[in-house]
DNA sequence: GTGATTGTACTATTGCAATAGTACAATCAA
DNA sequence: TTGATTGTACTATTGCAATAGTACAATCAC
């Protein structure tokens, strides 16, 4: 695996703060741990088609919060930190817009949030 | 309640794209039910404390769609689904592929098919 | 019919996101 | 020391989001 981030440049969230959130996000879920490096800024701007300067603002801004650690020359890497804390706020952030997007696509469909509540809970009982 | 629609002018995500989503997240919870005015143009501008234009450019957008109708002169109103009329085959497949990229995403995060359906079913309660 | 209300349609402007390109600075391996 | 790698710092350009302002069109109450 490659950490691909999942960034969509169709979407209107600006790359940035989508690449942002991905990052903190592999962070928070475990998926990159504290001392690892991160891509090169070229290279990840390579990986996801995008820019090496909306790269390089990201990883500014994460240095910035001190959620990361670029020694130039060398790399960024997830800086020792206490996660644990903004962790579980983080997650339950990203569940609700992953929620939200759930919910106004099936809306989208005709299907009201009960409806798609409740058809994804007989879903999950019927294949359990 | 005056349907607030919480949109945050700070966060980097476009106003008409954080409207357009709250908008269809009233309707998928049924805070707005299919019948029912929105607030006008120039109202919910004020409310909101965005331009006028932009509001305008939601409501067009969802017009579109076919999530609401509106009457020149007289307002604009949550449209009868006409989903309805789409294949119930159609759409069931349509809200299982929602399904299985919201689950496939929250278990990315972390979060269990069941914890993320719990989570969402207890949203839902309290939004009410 | 009149006037108020509501949505629509423009123009113009400002600011930021994103891109492209280039150059420079720090680090490390050989 | 040399060269490759990595992050940093600029300039310039394009396109869209958002705003401000104005005018017009359709509807309805009176």
């Amino acid at each position: 695996m490659s950490l691909s981030f999942n960034i969509n440049t169709a979407h209107p969230t600006p790359l940035y703060h989508q690449l942002e959130r991905a990052i903190r996000f592999a962070i928070a879920t475990g998926k990159l741990s504290i001392g690892d490096q991160l891509p090169t800024v070229r290279q990840l701007a390579v990986d996801l088609r995008i820019n090496a300067n909306t790269v390089a603002k990201v990883y500014a801004e994460l240095e910035r919060e001190g959620v990361v650690q670029t020694r130039r020359g060398v790399g960024t890497f997830v800086k020792a930190r206490h996660f644990e804390a903004a962790r579980a706020k983080d997650r339950d952030r990203e569940l609700r817009e992953l929620e939200d997007r759930f919910l106004a696509e099936a809306s989208h469909l005709g299907f009201s949030a009960v409806e798609a509540v409740d058809h994804l809970k007989v879903r999950l009982k019927k294949e359990k």
